[in-house]
DNA sequence: TTGACATATTCCCATATTGGAATATTATAG
DNA sequence: CTATAATATTCCAATATGGGAATATGTCAA
């Protein structure tokens, strides 16, 4: 058998780099396509086909207000991503939690979204 | 032009369900290619497969004894996905907090590796 | 109404990805 | 040495994916 599906989940959602730059960018503020676009300078038509995955997988929502669809994250969404790291961490002890004491205390550099 | 190429990052490479399962069965021990097959019943090669993309970005390590292959997690690799994680969550305050006050309190339920 | 704007959708192509099967490789046992 | 175990690699086929270009859709402005 050949092979099944590609389940489209959270998981793989933000393993398209471009698509985390849009959550990076929505995370900022609620957005217009064509404000994406200008920020992140790709064609209307790419950044529309990310907006419909990551639509798909509910971490963004639509409003539509006029000819204009204002896109907006829904952070609950990263949960499943929170818990699988935390489930493992259960395992680990020292190594993940130093690194979220050290993330709690220095909140951090620039935003790395470079594009 | 055509597409670029497909980075092999931390991100994409647990975007790919099956991956998951073997970071998490890696989670509990350093384990020998066959012990993983045993548990997950695919093929040698498709584990071999994937250990060799999660061994390229480094979130598995390989440690080698006579004929056997010992891999291990490497969790601080997990780094860039709790990094950005909490680069987001500068911007949400509560909701994501929330979240992880309740994982930190309830240390939780079963593994979902159910495969 | 009509034209322009904002966005989505469709079609197509190039490439990436995964799995299966077969085979290669390495190392140990006998 | 040789057979076999443990694992990796190669080759192939099916499908998924992402981008470009063109077009469709919906909505406002004049």
């Amino acid at each position: 058998m050949p092979r099944l599906k590609t389940t489209h989940d959270i998981f793989s959602a933000i393993g398209e780099p471009k698509r985390r730059v849009l959550i990076e960018q929505l995370a900022l503020k609620e957005m217009t396509v064509n404000e994406l676009v200008d920020i992140v300078k790709w064609s209307q038509p790419t950044v529309s086909k990310h907006l419909s995955v990551l639509k798909k997988v509910r971490i963004v929502s639509e409003r539509k207000e006029g000819r204009y669809r204002f896109y907006r994250i829904q952070p609950e969404e990263l949960r499943p991503i929170q818990e699988w790291m935390h489930q493992l961490e259960k395992y680990w002890g020292s190594t993940m939690d130093q690194l979220d004491n050290y993330l709690n205390l220095i909140q951090v550099k620039g935003t790395d979204s470079e594009h």
